[in-house]
DNA sequence: CTCATGTTTCAGTTGTATCTGAACTCAATG
DNA sequence: CATTGAGTTCAGATACAACTGAAACATGAG
C-alpha cells in the first residue's frame, strides 16, 4: 500500500509538471515544483530533489535558482546543518499574482507605442487593447484587496 | 516621414512579439498579431503578411490556424474574392479572458488529486492551493460581469 | 473541364533550450 | 588548515520546437 501511493505521488508530480510546463516553466522546474507539494518532510535538500526526481544535481540548482527568484520555492538554512532545504512558500499564490501588475504594465506600454504607430484613422484596434488595459489596471488592485480579505477571513 | 512611420511600425511588430513570446506563442505568430494590430488596411491575406513580416507562406498559414484556435484572430471570406482575409477580432480580449477559465479548471484538478496523495498530516500546502483555487472559482466570473459592464458604458 | 490562384501539409533543416557530468568554489568541522 | 560535503558553473550532448520550401490540395473563374 506504501508503495501504491509512493507511485500516486509520482504520477501527481507528473501532472504537475505538465500543469507548468504550459505555464512557460521547463520540465525538470514543474517536477520539483509538484515534489515539494506533496512531499515529507515539506523541506528537501537539492540532493534529495535530484534523487527523488532523478535529475542530475546541475539541473536541480539551476531550476531552484528560477524557482527561488520567480518566488515560488524558498530557500531556508537551518543552523547546524550544512544543506540549505527548500520549500514552497505559504504565500506562493500572493507573489505569482503580484507579478501579474507586471503584465498589465507590459500591456500598458504596448498599448501607448502603439498609439504611436496606429494608422491615425484606424485606432479601434489599439483603443480597445487600452481600453482593456486600463480595466485591469483598475480591478487588479481591488481584486488583490479581495484576496487579502478572504485569505484573512478563511484564517490561514 | 512615411519611411520613418514605417520603421517605427516593424519596430512596434517586434515589440509585441516579444511580448507574446513570454506568454507562449512562437515568434512568428507574435508578429503577425502585432501586423495585425497596426496595418493598413485591419484585413490581411496570408500573402499579405508572409511578405510584410518576411516569413513563409507556410509559417504563416500554420500560426494562423493557431491563432484563429485560441481565438486571437479572426478569418473572413470575402465574397468575389478568392483570398481569406484575417484580422483582430474586436473581442479578441474578452476571448482570451474566457480560456482563463479553463486554467482555473486546471488548477482545481490539481487541488483534488493533490489531497488524494498528500501526506494526511501534512495538508497545508495543498490546502493553500484549493483556498486559492476557490477565491478565483468565485471572483472570475464576477471579474468578466464586470468587464461587461465597463465595455457597455464606454459604448463600444 | 481546365487553368490559375490561394492554402495546407509535411519532410527536412536550423536554431535554441535543457540536461548532464565534471571541474570548481565555498564553508563548516575536526 | 586540511578535509569533506554542499552547491554552482559551464562546456558539450541531446532533444525538440520552429521555420522553410516544395509538393499536394482546394476553389473560384473562364
Amino acid at each position: 500500500m506504501s508503495e501504491g501511493t509512493a507511485d500516486a505521488r509520482a504520477e501527481y508530480v507528473r501532472r504537475v509538471a505538465a500543469y507548468w510546463e504550459n505555464g512557460g516553466l521547463t520540465h525538470a522546474a514543474g517536477l520539483i515544483l509538484g515534489h515539494l507539494m506533496v512531499c515529507e518532510p515539506a523541506e528537501q535538500t537539492q540532493a534529495e530533489l535530484a534523487d527523488a526526481l532523478d535529475l542530475s544535481m546541475g539541473s536541480v540548482s539551476t531550476q531552484l535558482r528560477t524557482l527561488t527568484a520567480a518566488g515560488m520555492v524558498e530557500r531556508t538554512r537551518q543552523p547546524g546543518s550544512r544543506a540549505a532545504v527548500y520549500q514552497v512558500p505559504q504565500d506562493m499564490w500572493i507573489r505569482i499574482l503580484g507579478t501579474e501588475t507586471t503584465r498589465i504594465a507590459g500591456l500598458r506600454a504596448l498599448a501607448d507605442a502603439g498609439l504611436a504607430v496606429a494608422p491615425p484613422s484606424r485606432r479601434d484596434r489599439i483603443g480597445s487593447l487600452d481600453q482593456m488595459v486600463r480595466f485591469f489596471e483598475h480591478e487588479w488592485p481591488l481584486l488583490e484587496q479581495r484576496l487579502d480579505e478572504f485569505l484573512r477571513k478563511e484564517g490561514s
